[in-house]
DNA sequence: AATTAATTTCAACAAACGTTGAAAGTCAAC
DNA sequence: GTTGACTTTCAACGTTTGTTGAAATTAATT
């Protein structure tokens, strides 16, 4: 049978998907070709056919192998802050910070793949094609329990305010990870977009000022 | 000939624009092909090329159009604001007001071609391949003379603070207008992303509440 | 070893792609 | 009404595109 428990085919598929993920994330989904993902893993070009079916199928399992990953990550990272915190739950800089530390703790130095991911997951957040239906799929469910924490630590927000900051804290997020070195660029290099851990020190507490400030009546 | 209606005095050209920019708002600039923009605008598809050299010279000059609008009118409510301002200059909201006001004094409601190029502009923004360049190269050289403003309205702050603040709100500014539709889903309709005002009156206080968080020292 | 199932390769399809040279059309100035 | 510059169309070029049926190879099971 299939993924039982051999290694070496379930490789080629995984190269595949590790070859989607870098060129999807830097050219999008028009601007990748069977062609080149094949010629990138270093397989015939039918076989991505076979595994996904289609480019689109290849695509939807490229954004779905780690988003799985990512939201257990994040969910226990919800859970731990909540036992942490004591009588009232956690605070507004903890919730937020339980959302963004797991981008950073999946060895974003090291494994090229998680930044590739994170990249491509960026372009769809913006991209009015993918991003409405893709990134609530994916990602939306999760997102409503991080809300529901908010909501107990901002207990008189108007829910509307409540899902604009987060929209303004997912764009700020899906930017920075986009790694576009448009800030080097701007800041003649004071500001370094390799700098994640300088990014994401600095994003909590904008974000959860930003936060306070609208709903923290 | 009497205006009949679909047969208008739009130039040739420029209806090549409004075209394309429709398209590569939606489908990026992959997506789209020289037929389907000679289609939609009702010309030969040889005429693109004969106007803009070729499909990247289009989508330059999509870009370039209203860029150099947008930037003089945030020029000029820049000055606005420093003219209004007493003597140690304008507060940081007033600064970021006058970066955001004017993309929705631009006719966002009635006029549909701003709204497409605001959609293209976030797609470009978080896109690695054009994010970098582009947005440098068109609205950098303007975001400078804003971020030497918030400079005086934050004496205090440390310059890479504050290009990363800028980072975080040019992707809340990004994402909201691509309009991708994402925050009606989550939100089951409470917060409906066509309500632009909405948007930006709650963008302004949490952008500033950031920038005063990090930066005022 | 024989058989069945899963994977990988090969070759080719028809459709769509960006670009371009040359012909045809338009318009103003003389 | 002829000239000349600019605009628009036509037709076609050589590539590249996603997909697929059939053959070949490898792995698993009997």
């Amino acid at each position: 049978m299939a993924d039982g428990g051999s290694n070496s085919k379930v490789k080629r598929k995984d190269r595949i998907l590790d070859a989607a993920e870098a060129l999807f994330a830097k050219h999008g989904f028009d601007g990748v070709s069977m062609r080149k993902v094949a010629e990138e893993a270093g397989v015939d070009l039918a076989l991505s056919s076979y595994h996904f079916g289609n480019k689109r199928g290849l695509f939807d399992a490229v954004l779905m192998r780690r988003a799985e990953v990512l939201n257990e990550t994040r969910l226990a990272a919800l859970e731990r802050c909540k036992a942490e915190a004591g009588e009232g739950g956690p605070t507004v800089e903890a919730i937020i910070n339980a959302f963004l530390e797991p981008m950073l703790a999946h060895g974003y130095q090291e494994d090229e793949g998680w930044r590739h991911y994170f990249e491509l997951v960026a372009q769809v957040n913006s991209s009015f094609e993918w991003g409405g239906q893709l990134m609530t799929k994916y990602f939306d469910p999760l997102v409503r329990k991080f809300i529901d924490a908010l909501k107990v630590a901002l207990p008189n927000a108007d829910p509307a305010d409540l899902y604009w900051c987060y929209h303004f804290l997912s764009g700020a997020l899906t930017l920075t990870f986009a790694h576009t070195g448009r800030i080097d660029q701007l800041s003649d290099g004071i500001a370094k977009s390799e700098d994640m851990v300088g990014a994401y020190e600095r994003m909590v507490p904008f974000v959860a000022a930003g936060f306070r400030r609208l709903c923290d009546k």
